[in-house]
DNA sequence: GCTGGAATGTGAATTTTTTAACAAATCACC
DNA sequence: GGTGATTTGTTAAAAAATTCACATTCCAGC
């Protein structure tokens, strides 16, 4: 039953099974039924075999499905069977807490360009990385064949950021920065804010407390 | 309509609602209408009068919503009237990135203690706070009332982690590891993981190229 | 103090997402 | 080769979330 629309739900989903069934492969688990994934990521299991069928069909009846074989059949789903090539603009905290995060390569997110606009920061060396002033932005995106951009400046620089990364022939926008910014349709663009975890944790405490 | 259960999306979009109407303030708009906030935060104007509409009515009609005075009902609606302290355990390159962030106070999820066990990083000072060894976390979670824990520990080690904090008596607790943890049932948890909007770019992107 | 225009709050309609239920497929064991 | 125990893929039902539509309220201007 392949789709067309995918729910952004099913996205996030998929992303956290991807992440249990690679814990199972540690384990040295081979095959796993959705009842027992669905478990393990607190979820229905008639909502994973859904997810996947979204997809293709990737198990097998009276059986399950084998670990290896499902992670590579998400990935690909994913269209993360490939690696994709990723340019960082601003290396403040956060981007210097990404650069050196191993994760993003292993999962085939590679950084390939820093660029920051801090004449004392630019040719400074980040995890093997040089980081190079933003004008050398669009140069640097078709030389390194740069395809998603992340922002992690200074609110109040973000859209021109954006613009910078837009004009460079970017194809993708992840913006960490708290503001909302404006790219052409054909650009897609992804907010992180995980702030709304802490307003949800701080609410449903409270609410807790107040049922009692 | 004041209402029991309120969806997870509507406290994001909250969240969201209050960064916009922030902005709206400081360009030094008093008043605004659903419409307007809607397309600032590219919502339907029903659904914000929706998501408003669980917690009370803050709007006059005919006129819209004074900024100032819905940026309060909305936070005192999430419970974030007071300020919320936090603990953060694992100071690595996340934990100092978010140690770091001043937005953290500024939205009143306040970072009193830093834990780590790498003998190393204990006594080091970051951001004026002196990072403690785990072991006295019990200690520390009663000393400064400690309410949200954070986690930013290697994947393996969240788990313990966790434990350490509900068994101090911890109320909720935010995990940035990518590892599923099991937590009583009376601990709030929330997991942190934006690779999923890593994912959904990647998605995207490549089926759009497969459109054209 | 009336009137028209504007914008909220909300019940109803629609759409989307999740869950349940079960026929179809697989395999171990006899 | 048949049988029963499992577990998938999928259709149908239920639940939840979103959007529509409009009665209700408010205000500015006359
Ligand atoms: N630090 C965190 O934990 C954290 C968490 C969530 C969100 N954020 C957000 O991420 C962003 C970065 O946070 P941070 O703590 O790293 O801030 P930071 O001030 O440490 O870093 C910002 C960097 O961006 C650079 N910069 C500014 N304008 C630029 C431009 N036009 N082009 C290129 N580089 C530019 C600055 O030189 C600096 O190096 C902020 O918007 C912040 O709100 C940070
Ligand atoms: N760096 C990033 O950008 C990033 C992004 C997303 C998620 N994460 C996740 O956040 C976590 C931290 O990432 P990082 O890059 O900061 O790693 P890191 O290795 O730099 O930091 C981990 C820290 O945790 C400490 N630690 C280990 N066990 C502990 C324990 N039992 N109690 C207290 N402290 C302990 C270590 O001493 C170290 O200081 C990881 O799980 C990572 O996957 C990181």
């Amino acid at each position: 039953m392949k789709s067309e629309h995918i729910p952004k739900a099913t996205i996030a989903r998929l992303a956290t099974y991807i992440q249990v069934l690679s814990e199972f492969k540690r384990e040295g688990t081979d095959v796993v039924s959705s009842e027992r994934l669905a478990e393990a990521c607190s979820v229905n299991s008639s909502q994973i075999r859904k997810d996947l069928a979204y997809f293709g069909e990737f198990g097998v009846r009276g059986v399950g499905y084998y670990v290896q074989e499902l992670i590579t059949s998400i990935k690909r789903s994913l269209r993360n069977d490939r690696a994709w090539n990723c340019g960082l603009v601003g290396v403040g905290n956060l981007g210097r807490a990404l650069l050196r995060h191993r994760e993003f390569s292993r999962k085939g997110f590679i950084i390939r360009g820093a660029f920051d606009c801090d004449p004392y920061k630019i040719g400074e060396i980040v995890e093997g990385m040089e980081i190079v002033c933003s004008r050398q932005l669009p140069a640097k995106v078709k030389e390194l064949s740069l395809e998603i951009g992340i922002i992690t400046t200074p609110p109040e620089r973000a859209q021109r950021a954006a613009n910078y990364l837009v004009g460079a022939g970017i194809k993708g926008i992840i913006n960490f920065a708290p503001s909302r910014i404006s790219v052409p349709s054909h650009i897609h663009l992804e907010y992180v804010d995980f702030f709304h975890h802490f307003y949800a944790a701080a609410f449903h405490i409270r609410f807790a407390e107040h049922q009692e």
